[in-house]
DNA sequence: GCCTCGTTGGCACTCGATGCCAGTCTGACA
DNA sequence: TGTCAGACTGGCATCGAGTGCCAACGAGGC
Protein backbone atom coordinates (compact mmCIF):
# COMPACT_ATOMS: atom_id res chain seq x y z
CA UNK A 1 0.00 0.00 0.00
CA UNK A 2 2.66 2.19 1.06
CA UNK A 3 4.62 1.81 -2.55
CA UNK A 4 0.78 2.15 -4.50
CA UNK A 5 0.38 5.92 -2.78
CA UNK A 6 3.95 6.88 -3.34
CA UNK A 7 3.95 6.22 -6.66
CA UNK A 8 0.89 5.45 -7.90
CA UNK A 9 -1.15 2.51 -8.76
CA UNK A 10 -0.79 1.15 -12.21
CA UNK A 11 2.71 2.43 -11.80
CA UNK A 12 3.47 0.11 -8.87
CA UNK A 13 4.04 -3.72 -10.92
CA UNK A 14 3.76 -6.94 -9.20
CA UNK A 15 7.45 -7.44 -8.75
CA UNK A 16 7.75 -4.56 -7.10
CA UNK A 17 5.43 -5.70 -4.92
CA UNK A 18 6.39 -8.89 -4.08
CA UNK A 19 10.20 -7.65 -3.50
CA UNK A 20 9.11 -5.26 -0.74
CA UNK A 21 6.79 -8.01 0.63
CA UNK A 22 10.02 -10.22 0.87
CA UNK A 23 7.96 -13.49 -1.20
CA UNK A 24 7.80 -14.50 -5.07
CA UNK A 25 5.93 -12.91 -7.64
CA UNK A 26 4.09 -16.40 -7.43
CA UNK A 27 3.22 -16.21 -4.30
CA UNK A 28 2.00 -12.77 -4.60
CA UNK A 29 -0.87 -14.12 -6.98
CA UNK A 30 -1.72 -16.65 -4.34
CA UNK A 31 -2.70 -14.32 -1.65
CA UNK A 32 -4.23 -12.09 -3.93
CA UNK A 33 -6.21 -12.70 -7.14
CA UNK A 34 -5.40 -9.38 -8.84
CA UNK A 35 -3.61 -6.17 -8.17
CA UNK A 36 -6.69 -4.71 -7.28
CA UNK A 37 -7.55 -6.81 -4.63
CA UNK A 38 -5.01 -5.69 -2.21
CA UNK A 39 -6.58 -2.48 -2.00
CA UNK A 40 -9.80 -3.88 -2.29
CA UNK A 41 -9.55 -7.20 -0.75
CA UNK A 42 -11.70 -6.38 2.56
CA UNK A 43 -15.01 -5.38 0.73
CA UNK A 44 -15.55 -8.54 -0.25
CA UNK A 45 -15.53 -9.65 3.84
CA UNK A 46 -17.21 -6.47 3.88
CA UNK A 47 -19.94 -7.18 2.47
CA UNK A 48 -20.72 -10.49 4.18
CA UNK A 49 -20.39 -9.03 7.59
CA UNK A 50 -23.25 -6.20 5.93
CA UNK A 51 -25.11 -8.71 5.19
CA UNK A 52 -25.26 -11.15 8.47
CA UNK A 53 -26.11 -7.98 10.16
CA UNK A 54 -29.00 -6.87 7.80
CA UNK A 55 -30.57 -10.25 8.57
CA UNK A 56 -30.43 -9.46 12.56
CA UNK A 57 -32.65 -6.70 11.47
CA UNK A 58 -36.74 -7.05 12.22
CA UNK A 59 -38.20 -7.33 8.34
CA UNK A 60 -40.63 -4.65 9.67
CA UNK A 61 -38.12 -2.07 9.56
CA UNK A 62 -38.08 -0.38 6.22
CA UNK A 63 -35.11 -1.47 3.49
CA UNK A 64 -33.95 2.61 3.26
CA UNK A 65 -33.70 2.38 7.03
CA UNK A 66 -32.30 -1.06 7.51
CA UNK A 67 -29.91 -0.20 4.81
CA UNK A 68 -28.71 2.58 6.60
CA UNK A 69 -28.01 0.99 9.26
CA UNK A 70 -26.08 -2.05 8.44
CA UNK A 71 -23.92 0.11 6.29
CA UNK A 72 -22.16 2.31 9.57
CA UNK A 73 -21.96 -0.37 11.54
CA UNK A 74 -20.03 -2.55 9.57
CA UNK A 75 -17.94 -0.12 8.11
CA UNK A 76 -15.43 -0.19 10.98
CA UNK A 77 -12.42 1.78 9.00
CA UNK A 78 -10.18 1.31 12.17
CA UNK A 79 -7.70 3.26 10.37
CA UNK A 80 -6.62 7.02 10.64
CA UNK A 81 -8.64 9.24 8.39
CA UNK A 82 -5.76 11.20 6.79
CA UNK A 83 -4.43 7.20 5.39
CA UNK A 84 -8.26 6.40 4.36
CA UNK A 85 -8.24 10.24 2.41
CA UNK A 86 -4.98 9.11 0.12
CA UNK A 87 -6.27 5.33 -0.55
CA UNK A 88 -9.82 6.76 -1.01
CA UNK A 89 -8.52 9.22 -3.51
CA UNK A 90 -6.71 6.55 -4.99
CA UNK A 91 -9.51 4.43 -5.76
CA UNK A 92 -11.77 7.27 -7.31
CA UNK A 93 -8.18 8.37 -9.56
CA UNK A 94 -7.19 5.04 -10.66
CA UNK A 95 -10.10 3.97 -13.34
CA UNK A 96 -9.56 0.08 -12.57
CA UNK A 97 -9.69 0.22 -8.97
CA UNK A 98 -12.83 2.33 -9.54
CA UNK A 99 -14.21 -0.36 -11.93
CA UNK A 100 -13.55 -2.97 -9.39
CA UNK A 101 -14.60 -1.55 -6.29
CA UNK A 102 -17.94 -1.01 -8.17
CA UNK A 103 -17.80 -4.51 -9.11
CA UNK A 104 -17.45 -5.67 -5.48
CA UNK A 105 -20.11 -3.45 -4.54
CA UNK A 106 -22.18 -5.43 -7.26
CA UNK A 107 -21.77 -8.43 -5.25
CA UNK A 108 -22.86 -6.52 -2.02
CA UNK A 109 -25.82 -6.32 -4.23
CA UNK A 110 -26.39 -10.11 -4.67
CA UNK A 111 -26.00 -10.42 -1.13
CA UNK A 112 -28.26 -7.68 0.30
CA UNK A 113 -31.26 -8.04 -2.12
CA UNK A 114 -32.80 -11.32 -0.72
CA UNK A 115 -33.19 -10.21 2.32
CA UNK A 116 -34.85 -6.40 1.01
CA UNK A 117 -37.13 -8.91 -1.29
CA UNK A 118 -38.62 -10.20 1.93
CA UNK A 119 -39.16 -6.78 3.32
CA UNK A 120 -40.59 -5.98 0.45
CA UNK A 121 -43.06 -8.64 0.93
CA UNK A 122 -42.05 -10.04 -3.12
CA UNK A 123 -42.47 -13.27 -4.05
CA UNK A 124 -39.47 -15.49 -3.96
CA UNK A 125 -39.77 -16.39 -7.20
CA UNK A 126 -40.88 -13.36 -9.37
CA UNK A 127 -38.02 -13.02 -11.22
CA UNK A 128 -39.86 -9.83 -12.79
CA UNK A 129 -39.89 -7.33 -10.06
CA UNK A 130 -37.16 -4.65 -10.01
CA UNK A 131 -37.84 -3.18 -6.31
CA UNK A 132 -35.48 -4.34 -4.25
CA UNK A 133 -32.42 -4.27 -6.80
CA UNK A 134 -33.07 -0.82 -7.49
CA UNK A 135 -33.52 -0.22 -3.50
CA UNK A 136 -30.11 -1.75 -3.12
CA UNK A 137 -28.22 0.08 -5.75
CA UNK A 138 -30.04 3.09 -5.16
CA UNK A 139 -28.51 2.77 -1.81
CA UNK A 140 -25.26 1.71 -2.99
CA UNK A 141 -24.97 3.94 -5.38
CA UNK A 142 -25.49 6.82 -2.41
CA UNK A 143 -22.87 5.54 -0.50
CA UNK A 144 -20.31 5.71 -3.12
CA UNK A 145 -21.28 9.25 -4.01
CA UNK A 146 -20.87 10.23 -0.06
CA UNK A 147 -17.82 8.50 -0.40
CA UNK A 148 -16.43 10.40 -3.37
CA UNK A 149 -17.92 13.84 -1.88
CA UNK A 150 -16.37 12.95 1.24
CA UNK A 151 -12.72 12.88 -0.80
CA UNK A 152 -13.93 15.88 -3.20
CA UNK A 153 -13.71 18.00 0.22
CA UNK A 154 -10.76 16.07 1.78
CA UNK A 155 -12.27 14.63 4.27
CA UNK A 156 -13.87 17.96 5.96
CA UNK A 157 -17.86 16.63 5.90
CA UNK A 158 -19.33 13.68 7.71
CA UNK A 159 -19.15 10.29 5.80
CA UNK A 160 -22.62 9.79 7.34
CA UNK A 161 -24.37 12.52 7.27
CA UNK A 162 -22.93 12.68 3.30
CA UNK A 163 -25.06 9.37 2.94
CA UNK A 164 -28.20 10.64 4.44
CA UNK A 165 -28.32 14.08 2.52
CA UNK A 166 -27.65 11.86 -0.63
CA UNK A 167 -30.59 9.25 0.18
CA UNK A 168 -32.63 12.43 1.04
CA UNK A 169 -32.13 14.04 -2.44
CA UNK A 170 -32.85 10.80 -4.06
CA UNK A 171 -36.00 10.61 -2.36
CA UNK A 172 -37.50 14.38 -1.71
CA UNK A 173 -40.67 14.07 -3.84
CA UNK A 174 -39.87 17.52 -5.67
CA UNK A 175 -36.72 15.74 -6.70
CA UNK B 1 -19.28 -9.93 -32.21
CA UNK B 2 -20.22 -13.20 -33.96
CA UNK B 3 -17.20 -14.45 -32.26
CA UNK B 4 -18.04 -13.15 -29.16
CA UNK B 5 -21.45 -14.73 -29.29
CA UNK B 6 -20.57 -17.80 -30.17
CA UNK B 7 -17.28 -18.35 -28.02
CA UNK B 8 -17.57 -16.17 -25.54
CA UNK B 9 -15.94 -12.92 -24.55
CA UNK B 10 -13.06 -14.05 -22.38
CA UNK B 11 -12.31 -17.19 -24.91
CA UNK B 12 -11.70 -14.74 -28.32
CA UNK B 13 -9.01 -13.39 -28.78
CA UNK B 14 -7.51 -10.19 -30.22
CA UNK B 15 -5.64 -12.04 -33.17
CA UNK B 16 -9.07 -14.42 -33.81
CA UNK B 17 -10.60 -10.94 -34.20
CA UNK B 18 -8.01 -9.44 -36.18
CA UNK B 19 -8.11 -12.34 -38.64
CA UNK B 20 -12.28 -12.15 -39.18
CA UNK B 21 -11.55 -8.51 -39.98
CA UNK B 22 -9.17 -9.16 -42.34
CA UNK B 23 -6.59 -6.53 -40.43
CA UNK B 24 -3.97 -6.93 -38.38
CA UNK B 25 -3.68 -7.24 -34.98
CA UNK B 26 -1.73 -3.46 -34.61
CA UNK B 27 -4.63 -2.28 -36.66
CA UNK B 28 -7.14 -3.11 -34.65
CA UNK B 29 -5.79 -1.63 -31.37
CA UNK B 30 -6.22 1.85 -33.65
CA UNK B 31 -10.01 1.62 -33.99
CA UNK B 32 -10.57 0.33 -30.57
CA UNK B 33 -8.58 0.94 -27.42
CA UNK B 34 -9.59 -2.19 -25.47
CA UNK B 35 -11.11 -5.23 -26.32
CA UNK B 36 -14.45 -4.18 -24.35
CA UNK B 37 -14.35 -0.91 -26.58
CA UNK B 38 -15.72 -3.72 -29.33
CA UNK B 39 -18.93 -4.19 -27.26
CA UNK B 40 -19.17 -1.14 -25.55
CA UNK B 41 -17.95 1.22 -27.92
CA UNK B 42 -21.23 3.34 -28.22
CA UNK B 43 -21.73 3.79 -24.92
CA UNK B 44 -19.34 6.63 -24.92
CA UNK B 45 -21.07 8.61 -27.93
CA UNK B 46 -24.50 7.66 -25.85
CA UNK B 47 -23.18 9.70 -23.29
CA UNK B 48 -22.77 12.50 -25.49
CA UNK B 49 -25.74 12.30 -27.16
CA UNK B 50 -27.96 12.10 -23.66
CA UNK B 51 -25.66 15.39 -22.29
CA UNK B 52 -26.62 17.14 -25.66
CA UNK B 53 -30.98 16.41 -25.14
CA UNK B 54 -30.85 17.36 -21.65
CA UNK B 55 -29.29 20.64 -22.46
CA UNK B 56 -32.41 21.08 -24.41
CA UNK B 57 -35.08 20.19 -21.46
CA UNK B 58 -36.31 23.32 -19.82
CA UNK B 59 -34.51 23.92 -16.41
CA UNK B 60 -38.22 24.01 -14.95
CA UNK B 61 -38.87 20.31 -15.34
CA UNK B 62 -37.72 18.40 -12.46
CA UNK B 63 -34.16 16.01 -12.33
CA UNK B 64 -35.58 12.65 -12.19
CA UNK B 65 -38.42 13.42 -15.20
CA UNK B 66 -35.74 15.17 -17.15
CA UNK B 67 -33.52 12.28 -16.84
CA UNK B 68 -36.42 9.82 -17.69
CA UNK B 69 -37.05 11.62 -20.74
CA UNK B 70 -33.54 11.59 -22.39
CA UNK B 71 -32.46 8.13 -21.73
CA UNK B 72 -35.49 6.35 -23.45
CA UNK B 73 -35.18 8.98 -26.86
CA UNK B 74 -31.09 8.36 -26.71
CA UNK B 75 -31.50 4.98 -26.22
CA UNK B 76 -32.10 4.07 -30.16
CA UNK B 77 -31.16 -0.05 -29.89
CA UNK B 78 -32.45 -0.29 -33.51
CA UNK B 79 -31.03 -3.79 -32.90
CA UNK B 80 -33.21 -7.05 -33.52
CA UNK B 81 -33.80 -7.59 -29.64
CA UNK B 82 -32.97 -11.21 -29.84
CA UNK B 83 -29.66 -9.68 -30.52
CA UNK B 84 -29.67 -7.24 -27.76
CA UNK B 85 -30.66 -10.13 -25.13
CA UNK B 86 -27.81 -12.23 -26.50
CA UNK B 87 -25.49 -8.99 -26.07
CA UNK B 88 -26.86 -7.96 -22.79
CA UNK B 89 -26.61 -11.04 -21.03
CA UNK B 90 -23.10 -11.10 -22.32
CA UNK B 91 -22.54 -8.06 -20.46
CA UNK B 92 -23.96 -9.14 -17.31
CA UNK B 93 -22.13 -12.32 -17.15
CA UNK B 94 -18.59 -11.18 -18.22
CA UNK B 95 -16.72 -9.83 -15.07
CA UNK B 96 -14.46 -7.51 -17.28
CA UNK B 97 -17.24 -6.03 -19.75
CA UNK B 98 -19.35 -5.72 -17.10
CA UNK B 99 -17.06 -3.60 -15.21
CA UNK B 100 -16.29 -1.48 -18.34
CA UNK B 101 -19.23 -0.76 -19.11
CA UNK B 102 -19.95 0.94 -15.16
CA UNK B 103 -16.68 2.80 -16.01
CA UNK B 104 -18.20 4.01 -19.41
CA UNK B 105 -21.46 4.98 -16.94
CA UNK B 106 -19.59 6.84 -14.66
CA UNK B 107 -18.52 9.30 -17.73
CA UNK B 108 -21.87 9.74 -18.35
CA UNK B 109 -22.68 10.43 -14.97
CA UNK B 110 -19.88 13.40 -15.02
CA UNK B 111 -21.69 14.48 -17.99
CA UNK B 112 -24.80 15.03 -16.82
CA UNK B 113 -24.06 16.00 -13.09
CA UNK B 114 -23.66 19.52 -13.90
CA UNK B 115 -27.00 20.12 -15.70
CA UNK B 116 -28.73 18.35 -12.96
CA UNK B 117 -27.21 20.86 -10.18
CA UNK B 118 -28.31 24.00 -12.16
CA UNK B 119 -31.71 22.13 -11.90
CA UNK B 120 -31.98 21.79 -8.18
CA UNK B 121 -30.45 25.32 -8.05
CA UNK B 122 -26.75 24.40 -6.43
CA UNK B 123 -24.18 26.97 -6.45
CA UNK B 124 -21.28 25.93 -8.81
CA UNK B 125 -18.63 26.00 -6.70
CA UNK B 126 -20.38 23.85 -4.40
CA UNK B 127 -18.38 21.04 -3.77
CA UNK B 128 -19.98 19.69 -0.73
CA UNK B 129 -23.77 19.33 -1.82
CA UNK B 130 -23.86 15.14 -3.08
CA UNK B 131 -27.80 15.67 -4.26
CA UNK B 132 -27.19 15.92 -7.43
CA UNK B 133 -24.24 13.19 -8.00
CA UNK B 134 -26.52 10.81 -5.76
CA UNK B 135 -29.89 11.41 -8.21
CA UNK B 136 -27.65 10.97 -11.26
CA UNK B 137 -26.19 7.73 -10.02
CA UNK B 138 -29.48 6.58 -8.76
CA UNK B 139 -30.91 7.05 -11.58
CA UNK B 140 -27.60 5.02 -13.82
CA UNK B 141 -28.64 2.37 -11.32
CA UNK B 142 -32.08 2.31 -12.03
CA UNK B 143 -31.07 2.15 -15.70
CA UNK B 144 -28.63 -0.77 -15.13
CA UNK B 145 -31.25 -2.55 -12.85
CA UNK B 146 -33.94 -2.15 -15.80
CA UNK B 147 -31.30 -3.85 -17.97
CA UNK B 148 -30.25 -6.67 -15.84
CA UNK B 149 -33.48 -7.47 -15.24
CA UNK B 150 -34.56 -7.12 -18.52
CA UNK B 151 -31.92 -9.70 -19.61
CA UNK B 152 -33.42 -12.51 -16.63
CA UNK B 153 -37.07 -12.34 -18.02
CA UNK B 154 -35.60 -13.01 -21.39
CA UNK B 155 -36.94 -9.85 -23.06
CA UNK B 156 -40.08 -10.32 -21.68
CA UNK B 157 -41.07 -7.34 -19.73
CA UNK B 158 -40.90 -3.95 -21.36
CA UNK B 159 -37.53 -2.21 -20.60
CA UNK B 160 -38.68 1.41 -19.66
CA UNK B 161 -41.76 0.20 -17.96
CA UNK B 162 -38.74 -1.92 -15.78
CA UNK B 163 -37.17 1.71 -14.91
CA UNK B 164 -40.28 2.90 -14.05
CA UNK B 165 -41.08 0.48 -11.86
CA UNK B 166 -37.63 0.91 -10.49
CA UNK B 167 -37.34 4.54 -10.10
CA UNK B 168 -40.80 4.22 -8.30
CA UNK B 169 -39.66 1.80 -5.68
CA UNK B 170 -36.36 3.79 -5.08
CA UNK B 171 -38.49 7.03 -4.36
CA UNK B 172 -41.71 5.53 -3.00
CA UNK B 173 -42.07 7.01 0.49
CA UNK B 174 -42.81 3.22 2.41
CA UNK B 175 -39.54 1.79 1.24
C1' DG C 1 13.48 -42.28 9.67
C1' DC C 2 9.71 -41.97 6.47
C1' DC C 3 5.64 -40.23 4.52
C1' DT C 4 2.22 -36.64 3.73
C1' DC C 5 0.51 -32.28 3.09
C1' DG C 6 0.61 -27.42 2.78
C1' DT C 7 3.41 -23.55 1.31
C1' DT C 8 6.60 -21.67 -1.71
C1' DG C 9 9.40 -20.39 -5.75
C1' DG C 10 10.86 -20.73 -10.38
C1' DC C 11 9.80 -21.41 -15.14
C1' DA C 12 7.27 -21.15 -19.23
C1' DC C 13 3.42 -19.48 -21.41
C1' DT C 14 -0.81 -16.79 -22.86
C1' DC C 15 -2.85 -12.62 -23.74
C1' DG C 16 -3.92 -7.67 -23.61
C1' DA C 17 -1.78 -3.44 -24.58
C1' DT C 18 1.90 0.05 -26.15
C1' DG C 19 5.90 2.15 -28.61
C1' DC C 20 8.65 2.39 -32.60
C1' DC C 21 9.69 2.11 -37.28
C1' DA C 22 9.12 1.07 -42.02
C1' DG C 23 6.15 0.37 -46.01
C1' DT C 24 2.04 1.71 -48.73
C1' DC C 25 -1.41 4.48 -50.63
C1' DT C 26 -3.61 8.80 -51.91
C1' DG C 27 -4.12 13.36 -53.14
C1' DA C 28 -2.06 17.99 -53.81
C1' DC C 29 1.15 20.65 -56.25
C1' DA C 30 4.63 22.31 -59.43
C1' DT D 1 4.98 13.22 -64.74
C1' DG D 2 7.69 13.44 -60.66
C1' DT D 3 7.59 14.40 -55.95
C1' DC D 4 6.30 15.39 -51.42
C1' DA D 5 3.27 15.33 -47.23
C1' DG D 6 0.23 12.95 -44.43
C1' DA D 7 -2.81 9.25 -43.15
C1' DC D 8 -3.22 4.37 -42.62
C1' DT D 9 -1.25 -0.04 -41.98
C1' DG D 10 1.65 -4.03 -40.55
C1' DG D 11 5.49 -6.11 -38.18
C1' DC D 12 8.43 -6.27 -34.37
C1' DA D 13 9.88 -5.87 -29.74
C1' DT D 14 8.52 -5.12 -25.26
C1' DC D 15 5.95 -4.76 -20.90
C1' DG D 16 2.92 -6.30 -17.37
C1' DA D 17 -0.94 -9.10 -15.52
C1' DG D 18 -2.35 -13.58 -14.76
C1' DT D 19 -2.14 -19.02 -15.00
C1' DG D 20 -0.46 -23.85 -15.11
C1' DC D 21 2.97 -26.99 -13.92
C1' DC D 22 6.46 -28.97 -11.34
C1' DA D 23 10.17 -29.28 -8.01
C1' DA D 24 11.87 -28.05 -3.45
C1' DC D 25 11.33 -27.16 1.33
C1' DG D 26 9.52 -27.66 6.00
C1' DA D 27 6.35 -29.12 9.76
C1' DG D 28 3.91 -32.65 11.76
C1' DG D 29 2.02 -37.58 12.25
C1' DC D 30 3.02 -42.43 12.46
Amino acid sequence: MALFLEQGFEQTTIDQIAAAAGISRRSFFRYFGTKEDVVLGDLAAQGLRVRERLETIPLSVAPWDALRTVFWEADALGQPPELMLKIARMMYETPSLRARSIEKHLQWQEMLVPNIRRRLGIDADDQEDPAADAIVASAIACLDIAGQTWTRTDGAADLADLYDRAVRAVRLRSG
